[in-house]
This record gives C-alpha cells, structure tokens and sequence, in this order.
DNA sequence: ACAGAGTACTCTGTTTTTCAGAGTTACACA
DNA sequence: TGTGTAACTCTGAAAAACAGAGTACTCTGT
C-alpha cells in the first residue's frame, strides 16, 4: 500500500496560495506581481509574503524592471523550484490516486 | 488558461492529514483507527481532532464497535465526502496538471 | 459487582500559519 | 524635485496545527 505520511508532502508548497503560485510558474515560464496577484485571487500583501517564503526556500527567483516606464517584478522558478514542485506532484498523485478521476 | 483562485481548493481537506485520511478512505471502504494513525504517522491526539472536522463536516461516519475483545472504531467516507474528494482531486488535477508528471 | 486492560478520544496550551490592510520604499519620468 | 505606480514590509488578529496528558468507555476475567 501507499504510503501516507502526511509529512512526506512538502509544507512549503503545500499551502493553498503558495501551491497556486507555483503551478502558474511551472506553466508560464514567468509571471508577474500583478499577473500572479489577478490569477490566485490573494491580497498583495499576503501574496508578497507568500512568495517571500518560496524566495527564502530558494524555489523561486525574482527579477526587478521597469515596462513601460511602470515597475514591474517578474518571478520565475529556479530549478530547485522545479525540482520539488515535480516532486510534491508526484507526491500527491500517489496519495489521492489522481489517474482514477479523470 | 486555467483557475488558480486559492479558494476553490476545499480546505477542510487540504490539509495535509485530513488529505492523508479521505484518501486512505477513498481506497478502502473503512478503515479503523489504528489503522489510520500507522499510514499517516499522526499522534492520536492531533489525528482524533482532524477526523472530528471531518466528521462534522459530515465527510466521514463513523462506527463503534468490539473486535477480539478490544474497541474499534471504524471510519468511512460518507457519500458527501467521496463527493468533496472528488472534487477536490479534479479541482487539484487543474491546478498542477498532474497527468503532465506521469 | 468490580478491577484491569486497551482504545479512542477530549482537553489544554504552545507554536505556527494565514490573512488583510495600512504604511513604506523604490525608481522612472516630467 | 515632485509625482505616480508597483511591490513589498510590517503589524496585529484570527485560525490552524500539533503534541502530549488525561479521561471515558466497554469488554473480560474473577
């Protein structure tokens, strides 16, 4: 049988927004403040802080320009990001059996 | 492209034990709790308390009963529970496109 | 009837996390 | 130098997670 350990699911991913940032980066390649803040449906402050986190872990890399004359911060993942991402996926689809509910 | 609101992930059951719990169940048909505090390596104390939300969330019944002389007490996912599993697998299938890490 | 044993909680208190919103910083351009 | 926009940082409140102690329950043996 599988196993389920609840902690063998990484916690820095496993956090509702967080979880939502990173499958947008794994998709998009990078993404913006403004573009992740209208897609995760966060507050910005609590999305800064969220992504601080992911930052600090190393999963996610920003990158600070200016477009338009307007600032704009661009975060990508790292390959560290990707790494446990895949990971966490993997993690999860042996736990909640995802290939039975499609 | 795809939802990523946070909120349309049902957090009564990401939570990394409760998550642990429904999906044991969804494989089971019941399970005991022993049983349960073994795969997740919860203590029973924190696993009785995330079964009793998920009791009165009216996810998951329960049933006292004696087997070789010692008390059981076997858990199953209701048919509202099996529902808001599903859902939610479905829901985190969108979200990180789990057939893409298979 | 009562004591002992085993299980499954319930309770308590601590730590951690989440979240919103206010305030602040930073930089480009006029 | 002042203004505008975006991206945070900080604060504080609320909720959740967690471990571990303690308790209640019912069976069984005497």
């Amino acid at each position: 049988m599988a196993d389920f350990d609840y902690r063998t699911l990484d916690e820095l991913i496993h956090s509702r927004i967080r979880l939502a940032v990173v499958s947008i980066l794994s998709a998009v390649e990078f993404a913006d403040f403004r573009f992740l803040r209208e897609k995760t449906g966060a507050t910005d402050g609590n999305l800064g802080a969220h992504i601080g986190k992911l930052e600090n872990a190393g999963y996610v890399s920003a990158e600070k320009l200016f477009v338009e004359r307007k600032p704009v911060t661009r975060y990508r993942l790292t390959p560290e990001g990707k790494a446990a991402f895949q990971a966490y996926v993997i993690r999860l689809g042996e736990m909640v059996r995802l290939e039975d509910a499609s």
